[in-house]
DNA sequence: CATTGAAAACTACAAACGTAGTAATGGAAC
DNA sequence: GTTCCATTACTACGTTTGTAGTTTTCAATG
């Protein structure tokens, strides 16, 4: 499946606050951008034609959304384009620029440590 | 700068075999994809109009392209977006992902590991 | 110098995207 | 029951993208 920037700013709002209102994703929405409900109402159509979402309900006359694909499955599909068109497809210079790039504190390098770990042990 | 998905297939082959003719770049992505040349002479008008790529001589009537932006420049505007879509914003999760995800030999463990040390020493 | 063929330059077009207006509708409130 | 407003449903439109055809040009070749 593939979604657009705005149709995964959309979904990332639903995974986060699921089963949703389309007024209730604008008002989400609207916290960072200026954006019409219509536009909003728009997107979820098209993410429920594609199929991302499915009506679970009403409210009134709200329909209630949720998702139906996660997060996991579209980023399984998503990184190996990303990681060749921006990184080449060196999945290690990948992930040295984000662990130089991002903020991580103590528990979170423990846990990336402990993987590592991990990643290198099974043979 | 925003670039496409196939502009920046193309400039991911220029990155690599600069400076390059348009003939040249349609061969190597030949080599995946099966498209016209004048497909790909169109990407690379448009990447020239973007100031992606810039003209670097001839080579009879052939323009020789090299770039103008490199890997790490895109990569750096591209990477908070990708994040935040697909990974909520959560940078732990994402390195996770990548780590669990993908190959990587001894050396690349060793190497990121170290970075990982590195990221928790400053302080 | 005329020919030619590769490459450039220009044009085209359907689909997807971001964006939103307008029209229809149906709960809720009175 | 009728009105009203939130929501939905439908329509629209400029831009970007993928894709490639057509026309022009000019360096090389004979």
């Amino acid at each position: 499946m593939k979604l657009s920037e705005f149709e995964l700013d959309v979904m990332q709002l639903l995974w986060q606050q699921e089963p949703c209102t389309a007024a209730q994703l604008h008002e989400l929405l609207s916290q960072n951008k200026k954006v019409a409900y219509t536009t909003v109402k728009t997107i979820v159509d098209r993410l429920e034609q594609k199929g991302a979402v499915a009506r679970a309900g009403q409210q009134g006359k709200a329909i209630i959304y949720r998702s139906c694909v996660d997060q996991s499955t579209l980023s399984d599909q998503a990184t190996p384009g990303f990681m060749q068109r921006f990184f080449g497809g060196d999945s290690r210079s990948l992930i040295a620029h984000f662990i130089q790039q991002e903020a991580l504190n103590e528990d979170d390098i423990a846990y990336l440590q402990n993987l590592l770990k991990d990643k290198k042990q099974p043979k």
